[in-house]
RNA sequence: GGGCCGUUAGCUCAGCCUGGCAGAGCAGGGGCCUUUUAAGCCCAGGGCCGCAGGUUCGAAUCCUGCACGGCCCA
């Protein structure tokens, strides 16, 4: 192990309080109390006009205030910070010398003594006994805050944004806005369990490693099974599976868990992201637009306290209903395209150039109204909005409509500018579903992230009968992004993916 | 993939334009201090200036390449 300078100097203190006969990792703990239960102890007390109890708490040393025969420092736990309140006529020469020579701020220690107020009044422990329960070695970057009008103003923090991700554990530690977020993620998730669990979806677990990828348009990652010797992806949707469970009985069925895209990262994207897709029998592409605004509000409202929420200066109204307007009208709306208008790839790159609006060379019609009429859209999709009817050839897995075969039962959802899911009428004609395999190998080279191979189990699971059913996508990752008011995936990812350094 | 910006002490940053001894605050070390809370005061430390090359008498500073990251675009 390498050490720094600061490192060596915390080793010394180590080794001087293994001399001493001090074990600086010890296996025992002797807690009374969380520091929040503590302090409402104190309170108690204090309330019912009696002594407060003895109290022995724990948590990493966040400073220390050395005043001669007084030291003043804070501890920190999972449930808040305390003062200790250190008097050399209490604890000794050998105690208070060891503590201002051998404890340094990160390190775990366990203080025993008094719950008392101090002058200023503030909540503390007169300190009968303080021991080490694991000294650290590496500094944290410290932290000074004060208070000035109510506001508290950081003075300094550990605010490198690369060097927080690849030392996530350092962030946390130091910054307790950070850890916040995994709070509200957490609540999130079991808030989405929670709604669809009361709507009697049954909660699955489906193949990460897959023989054949598809459901989505993504390019996968290719890993190999040794004693197989077989190829397999990780999945990029959970899709075909999910639809598999239909044709088994079960009506309505989700799945939360990661998607593996091999594409490129950026403020929206990492390669391994949290999913939620569910598929409820018999219902369609409206059905799933009522439940998928009441889900999201009622989530909001559980995480957050309520429905209206605040995303990167912007004001958003979650409450249903949400806005609907077709992909045609929004499109034409903000570019001023009417897609119908150029039924080849080539006339409507033109139309779009002419625009001044970005084409990619050798794109299909599909992808320039997905990517690029819908990519100019998305960022004025501020208030939740539902985006509907697709194209049919960019969407392989959804019922054409009724009166328009060109266009599918399809709709994407937006919320502060981040598109937030996909969903559709889901397909459930094997012929047809066949047919629109059989159209993406052709329509698309091998190489092209909009290929589906033939999943030739999944048309035989539909061969069976599948129901009539809607399904559902949520990029999980982007709604904690958007309920934590975050501008990039990688704050609400414990650990987004990073290029090594070296 | 492209453009712009960044990388200097454990942390947060100055210094770079205009080349000439490597700086500050916090943290750490030594000392003073019995109600502090960004505690205060005194003293002495701490650097592969991202990496590699070039220009120059001399490079943290100018030039080139590379790595990693950020923002924007694709």
């Amino acid at each position: 192990m390498e050490l720094t300078d600061l490192e060596r100097q915390r080793v010394q203190k180590l080794e001087r309080l293994r001399e001493a006969g001090i074990e600086p990792y010890p296996r025992r703990v002797e807690r009374t109390h969380t520091i929040a239960a503590a302090l409402a102890a104190l309170e108690a007390a204090e309330a019912s006009g009696q002594e407060p109890p003895p109290v022995a708490v724990t948590g990493r040393l966040r400073s220390m205030r050395v005043m001669g025969k007084i030291t003043f420092a804070h501890i920190e736990d999972g449930s808040g910070t305390i003062q200790l309140f250190l008097r050399l006529q209490n604890v000794g020469r050998e105690q208070y010398d060891r503590f201002k020579r051998d404890f340094d701020l990160g390190d775990f220690v366990e203080a025993h003594g008094t719950l008392m107020r101090t002058r200023t009044g503030e909540s503390s422990v007169l300190v009968t006994q303080v021991r080490m329960l694991a000294k650290a070695i590496s500094p944290l970057p410290v932290i000074k805050e004060k208070e000035v009008n109510g506001k508290v103003v950081r003075y300094t923090a550990f605010s490198n944004v690369e060097e927080r991700y690849r030392q996530r554990y350092a962030d946390l530690a130091s910054n307790p806005e950070v850890r916040e977020i995994f709070r509200v993620r957490a609540r999130t998730l079991k808030a989405l369990r929670r709604f669809l669990d009361a709507h009697d979806f049954l909660e699955v677990e489906t193949p990460i490693l897959q023989p054949v990828y598809g459901g989505a348009a993504a390019r996968p990652f290719i890993t190999h099974h040794n004693q197989l010797h077989q190829d397999l992806y990780l999945r990029i949707a959970f899709e075909l599976y999910l639809k598999r469970l239909l044709v088994g009985m079960y009506d309505r069925v989700y799945e939360i868990g990661h998607d593996f895209r091999n594409e490129g990262v950026s403020h929206k994207h990492n390669p391994e992201f949290t999913q939620l897709e569910f598929y409820a029998a018999y219902w369609d592409y409206n059905d799933v637009m009522n439940f998928c605004e009441r889900m999201i509000a009622t989530v909001a409202e559980e995480v957050l306290g309520s429905p209206i929420i605040r995303y990167q200066g912007h004001e958003i109204d979650l409450r249903p209903p949400w806005r609907r307007v077709t992909l045609r009208e929004a499109a034409r709306a903000v570019t001023g395209i009417d897609y119908r208008d150029y039924p080849t790839a080539e006339s409507l790159a033109a139309a779009m150039r002419e625009k001044g609006l970005p084409v990619k060379p050798g794109a299909t019609w599909g992808y320039l109204i997905d990517k690029g009429l819908l990519g100019a859209v998305e960022p004025t999709l501020i208030q939740p909005t539902f985006v509907l009817d697709y194209p049919r050839d960019i969407s392989p897995l959804a019922k054409t409509k009724p009166n328009d075969p060109t266009h599918v039962e399809r709709f994407e959802y937006f919320i502060g500018g981040l598109e937030m899911g996909n969903a559709f009428t889901e397909l459930n004609d094997p012929f047809d579903q066949e047919q629109r395999f059989l159209e993406m190998g052709r329509l698309y080279a091998p190489e092209d992230e909009e290929t589906h191979p033939m999943d030739e189990d999944y048309l035989r699971a539909m061969k069976y009968g599948m129901p009539p059913n809607g399904g559902f996508g949520l990029g999980v990752d982007r709604l904690v992004m958007l309920l934590t008011d975050q501008p990039t995936i990688r704050e609400v990812i414990l650990f987004p993916h990073l290029r090594p350094k070296d």
